[in-house]
DNA sequence: GACATTCTTTACCGTTCGGTACATAATGTC
DNA sequence: GACATTATGTACCGAACGGTAAAGAATGTC
């Protein structure tokens, strides 16, 4: 064990709080003032657990698509003998629960930060990593589809891509649904309508 | 005629560029320094024309709603024997051409001010006026949809307001969508995808 | 052409921004 | 218990923030 005085707060737990701030308010719509009184600790000691307002600002990123996004996507990814359409009505049905939990701010996080991100709002660094991060969910998505297409789950006329991007579209809809106030309910029938609809019965 | 020395630049074009700025950066991500360097004028002659930041952004954001919004919901509800999914279609169509244009910044504004308020980051009642031009464009959605049921071009066991909120989702949806890069034609076939499965053929 | 009126320019206001130097308090090592 | 090490609290930095006062330049009215 190395010397020195130990931290007088979780890091984890700030690290929570910070990504709600975020979440909330966005980068560029954050404070530092706003992140030491809701984290109730001192500039110095923010900067030295989590560097920077940008580098704690990915980082809290991270945790939202490890602690959210991750989770969600698993009802897809998870090797299953569940038909893939209730899989995808599972996973949109996460997807709503997190942008619209009465615990957390309304609407997506990535959403929101892809929204933001482009412009001199955010650094350019930062602004790659969340395409990044849409490009890998994307991909897997992807992947999966192609998967569930030579399993027979699909129509093998369907160009997959296009029917990721469709579902993506209507994920991302969901979040900026739910930003606007969408309940719950209203949303749920949107998911059902969305999965309904899909050209997945082989 | 008024008495006074004439104003030196365009206001409409000036507030075309600053709807631009905003587009591009956000409320929050935007300051005056940009918005004058933008324009091309100085500080106390924006004051004068627009009054202030709050009150130019939402300006600026009603001319969005006129110029780019409004034209293409004409698509919906402009009366025709054109059927309902080409309609759609179309609407789509002219979405996707807003919010990929090479000559706008991408992805939609209406979209990111939404995520953007409801938070610390745009003033209260900028937020709500946002939320009213929100739910006036999905009760004239509504309303149109009950209209084209009653006419016999929509199933009478769908609910038109969960078919609302479904493609205001895939609206929203191909605005993050192009905000993330996604080329023009990529999101045609995803607005093909979305009309093609729709249950509107009565 | 005097004058009131309106816009432009410059310079500035107080506040908040992200970020840090420095002294102090608490910890483990020896 | 001396010491190196790490966190905390205070106080501060220069820069950028949104916004404005004041003076000068251009216009129409009479």
């Amino acid at each position: 064990m190395s010397a020195g005085r130990k931290r007088a707060f979780d890091k984890e737990q700030a690290l929570d709080k910070a990504m709600r701030v975020f979440w909330e308010n966005g980068y560029a719509g954050t404070s530092l003032a706003q992140l030491t009184s809701e984290l109730g600790i001192n500039k110095p000691s923010l900067y030295a657990a989590f560097g920077n307002k940008e580098q704690l600002f990915s980082t809290a990123m991270e945790r939202y698509m490890d602690q959210y996004s991750g989770p969600n996507f698993r009802w897809l990814t998870d090797s299953s003998d569940t038909p893939l359409t209730e899989r995808l009505k599972a996973f949109l049905f996460g997807v709503i629960d997190t942008v619209s939990d009465a615990d957390s701010p309304k609407g997506c996080m990535f959403v929101r930060s892809s929204c933001e991100s482009g412009g001199s709002a955010i650094p350019t660094e930062t602004t790659s990593s969340i395409q990044d991060m849409g490009l890998e969910i994307e991909m897997a998505l992807t992947r999966l589809l192609e998967a569930e297409q030579l399993r027979g789950q699909l129509p093998e006329d369907i160009q997959v891509q296009e029917l990721a991007g469709y579902l993506l579209s209507v994920t991302y809809g969901l979040g900026v649904l739910a930003r606007r106030g969408k309940s719950k309910k209203e949303m749920q029938a949107v998911a059902n309508l969305a999965v309904l609809t899909l050209p997945s019965q082989s």
